[in-house]
DNA sequence: AAAGATGATTGAGT
DNA sequence: ACTCAATCATCTTT
């Protein structure tokens, strides 16, 4: 352990590197905290300070008093015969005894230099938030997969890459996200809305523009200049609405429709049903609409792409 | 400072 | 192996 953080291995020089690759070993997330890593480092070479200067103090005081009892064997060995065994004895015993102490001393620095990883490096206690673009990336993707939002690996590892996070953090992000949203569904409402509507909008704007089924790279084009205006919303419900009618649905290509349709649908089941009185699960929820939807099984494990679905009825439940 | 939001961890269930 | 649910620790907003 304490060879390992660097503690009891060779003196300042390659201290520091040492820490540095223990930490980076533990850590794992490392990658941008070089200010937390220096003062982790700092405080770790603090230690190792501590440990080697008890030490070398420990080790003082052991030859002192083992040339001190050396002492006062000699000056007895003249009134009483002393033999060399005794000696050696007495000096074995008195080793002992402060290599006992040294071994204390190892152990609370380890104690300490353990206190100081969980203190810097759990990562709970450095949390950042992600940036505006990496959520709303990870929302997009969310919202347009809604009726069964579990990303497959690769989708995962696209996201990753995009939002430059890893893949474990989407995972976190999508399964925080999930228990969240089916908690309280009201609460999403207008994020949900606002996604909706920006999702119909591009696909709408790509199917007019001609045919640019799947966006590879960044598909925040549109709106992403950060004015969530609730009268503007309403303007793109409006457009979705209208778009919902019957003149669009040909115009798309199959690649995407499972998502459009969740946004069509989202939008079509908003601006139809509002009702104050409802509580927000009867408001909103793809699991009513669509059976399989509560998510409750099947996170389809290698479907990445599935152009199954037909595309036959894309506005069943329109309702006029 | 309190409350809410959010990313990460943990334990259980499948 | 993956997800859910609860929880923790922190960040952000009020």
């Amino acid at each position: 352990m304490l060879l390992a953080e660097g503690v009891s291995g060779p003196e300042k020089g390659g201290g520091s590197a040492a820490a540095a690759a223990a930490a980076a070993a533990s850590g794992g997330v490392g990658a941008d905290n070089s200010a937390e890593h220096s003062d982790y480092r700092a405080k770790l070479s603090q230690i190792r300070q501590i440990y080697h200067t008890e030490l070398e103090k420990y080790e003082q005081a052991c030859n002192e008093f083992t040339t001190h009892v050396m002492n006062l064997l000699r000056e007895q060995s003249r009134t009483r015969p002393i033999s060399p065994k005794e000696i050696e004895r007495m000096v074995s015993i008195i080793h002992r005894k402060f290599s006992s102490i040294q071994m204390q001393l190892k152990q609370s620095t380890c104690e300490a230099v353990m206190i100081l990883r969980s203190r810097f490096l759990d990562a709970r206690r450095k949390r950042r938030n992600f940036n505006k673009q990496a959520t709303e990336i990870l929302n997009e993707y969310f919202y347009s997969h809604l009726s069964n939002p579990y990303p497959s690996e690769e989708a995962k590892e696209e996201l990753a890459k995009k939002c430059a996070i890893t893949v474990a953090q989407v995972s976190n992000w999508f399964g925080n996200k999930r228990i969240r949203y089916k908690k309280n569904i009201g609460k999403f409402q207008e994020e949900a809305n606002m996604y909706a509507a920006r999702t119909a909008v591009n696909a709408a704007n790509a199917s007019s523009h001609g045919s640019q089924a799947n966006s590879p790279s960044t598909p925040n084009s549109a709106g992403s200049a950060g004015s969530f205006n609730m009268s503007n919303s309403g303007d793109l419900f409006m457009s979705v609405q209208s778009l919902n009618g019957d003149s669009y649905q040909g115009a798309q290509v199959g690649a995407n429709v499972q998502s459009q349709v969740d946004t069509l649908r989202h939008v079509i089941s908003q601006t139809g049903g509002y009702s104050e009185g409802l509580t927000a699960n009867q408001m909103y929820s793809p699991q009513g609409i669509n059976a399989n939807g509560g998510w409750p099984d099947a996170p389809t494990p290698s479907s990445v792409t599935s152009p199954t679905e037909g595309p036959g009825s894309v506005h069943s439940d329109t309702s006029n």
